[in-house]
RNA sequence: GUGGGUAUAGCUUAGUUGGUUAAAGCGCCAGUUUGUGGCACUGGAGACCAUCGGUUCGAAUCCGAUUAUCCACCCCA
């Protein structure tokens, strides 16, 4: 084939076979967060940059390297969303929603878009269940929103995933913390890699994160932010684990978890799994208690968490995991002939109005053909219809699993010209046909 | 943005040291004369061997570039 165009790097196309599971994901992630009060939020695939500048933080990468922005014909600069909690915090604080009983608890699942390179669990297109709550300033919140993402991941049934946490203070702290990394790190200029280097001067905390073997060594010397913490936020943390020990959570603390976007404060967290190719992982999140006013709103203590989805399918499927099975047609109608044919699509309609999924024949095959159509579909019951069915007002129905096959009327309304309705009842017979062929046969 | 692997039908692959009409399995379509699927048999459609250029009498095979894809770095979910 020579198609004149193909999909989009970095993308994937969710084909009807696959679909399913999706469908199943999209389920028990919503389920799970209706228990426990969020509702969903749907915002615009594109914002005005400056949102995302302001939310993620103009020196992250993501902001620097990876967002999707164009002019508009209007000439504004708009950018596809990389990330969801900017778009909902918006939406949050343009609607005042923060009037109304908090915290705001909502959920959404969305695409997200970033320009990188693609590789194993990584795409320019790719999709997030994200959560944020807004509103709530007391470590119970921080817990529950945890206990969250733990419950998506067990009911989902994947294991192998750790739950990591930290905190990285207020602003405050913050700016003791960094201090301190500075001149710690200052004393190894010389070993450290160029892109820490870099990092020393903008974002010292980026280093701690660091893969090459010389800056890991020498960031396991470097002081701990837990170390720097100011009260406040050293007692938030401690409550946050003491909730999650009385819940029975395990968790890790890990003073190099250091989130990549600049709104974070205080708890940040990770649930990681070691399946997911170089990425690790799969649900990340943590508070950002400044987030709301920096967007010109009121302050509103807050935090959220997002699932990379095609991370979870990823995990699902190297676990063999099972998926809620996709519906199957109950009835195929195989026709034979043109006045059947006719028949057998009045039949679907009955059958659908009835609430059956019912197929018949697109294509003018034969019977051992439409056979084998039917069985390829897992069609549940298939029912011949030929000259002879439509004279005698009789039909088989046969039972594709067992093969068995049991006589059944057709509807008065078959065999005349024009809709009968009695056709109705007939259908009600041929319901309860269905329903009950398996005790019969 | 940097680096590495790969590129032959819808899918998975074979194609010997470059040598005539490029194979197979699966899938698809159709048959195996009487109206019933999963099995078997037979036949059919389907590939300008990613693209462009080069080396050669001759290229799917060698070389280069481009593109795509996978993986890793970076960063992130």
């Amino acid at each position: 084939m020579d198609l004149i165009a193909t999909a989009i790097k970095g993308t994937n196309d969710m084909l009807p076979g696959e679909a399913y599971k999706w469908h199943y994901i999209e389920k028990t992630v919503a389920q799970t967060a209706a228990l426990f009060g969020f509702q969903e939020i749907r915002t615009p695939v594109f914002e005005k940059t400056e949102l995302f500048e302001r939310s993620v933080g103009d020196t992250t990468d993501v902001v620097q390297k990876e967002m999707y922005t164009f002019n508009d014909k209007g000439g504004r600069s708009i950018t596809l969303r990389p990330e969801g909690t900017a778009g909902a915090v918006r939406a949050v604080l343009e609607h005042g929603l923060f009037n109304d009983a908090l915290p705001v608890r909502a959920y959404y699942i969305t695409s997200c878009y970033r320009y990188e390179k693609p590789q194993a669990g990584r795409l320019r297109e790719f999709h997030q269940f994200g959560v944020e709550c807004v509103g709530a300033s007391q470590p119970a919140a921080d817990a529950e929103i945890i206990l969250l993402g733990r419950m998506v991941l067990e009911r989902l049934g994947i294991g192998g995933v750790t739950l990591q946490i930290n905190s990285i203070g207020c602003p405050e702290c913050r700016a003791n913390y960094t201090a301190a990394l500075k001149s710690y790190f200052s004393a190894y200029k010389e070993q450290l890699c160029d892109t820490c280097l870099s990092r020393l001067d903008r974002n010292p905390m980026r280093i701690l994160d660091c893969k090459s073997p010389v800056c890991k060594e020498i960031a396991a010397g470097a002081p701990v932010i837990l170390d720097y913490l100011c009260d406040e936020c050293k007692e938030h943390f401690e409550a946050v684990k003491g909730y999650l020990q009385v819940a029975g959570v395990d968790y890790i603390v890990n003073p190099h978890i250091v989130r990549g976007l600049d709104y974070y404060t205080k708890t940040v967290f990770e649930f990681t799994c070691d399946q997911l190719g170089a990425q690790t992982a799969v649900c990340a999140g943590g508070r950002y208690d400044g987030l709301a006013e920096e967007l010109g709103g009121p302050h509103l203590p807050s935090l959220g968490f997002a699932m990379g989805l095609e991370r979870v399918l990823m995990l699902m499927e190297k676990q063999n995991l099972p998926f809620e099975e996709p519906a199957v047609p109950d009835v195929y109608i195989a026709p034979m002939g043109e006045a059947a044919a006719e028949q057998a699509m009045k039949l679907c309609a009955g059958l659908r109005a009835e609430g059956f999924s019912a197929l018949t024949d697109l294509s003018g095959r034969g019977l051992k053909a439409q056979m084998k159509y039917a069985a390829k579909i897992r069609a549940k019951y298939v029912l011949v219809l030929g000259d002879n069915e439509l004279a005698q007002g009789k039909a088989n129905l046969k039972n594709m699993a067992t093969g068995a096959q049991v006589e059944i009327e057709l509807p008065h309304g078959l065999v005349s010209a024009v809709y009968d309705a009695n056709i109705q009842t007939a259908f009600d017979d041929l319901n309860d046909t269905l329903e009950n062929f398996d005790k019969q046969s």
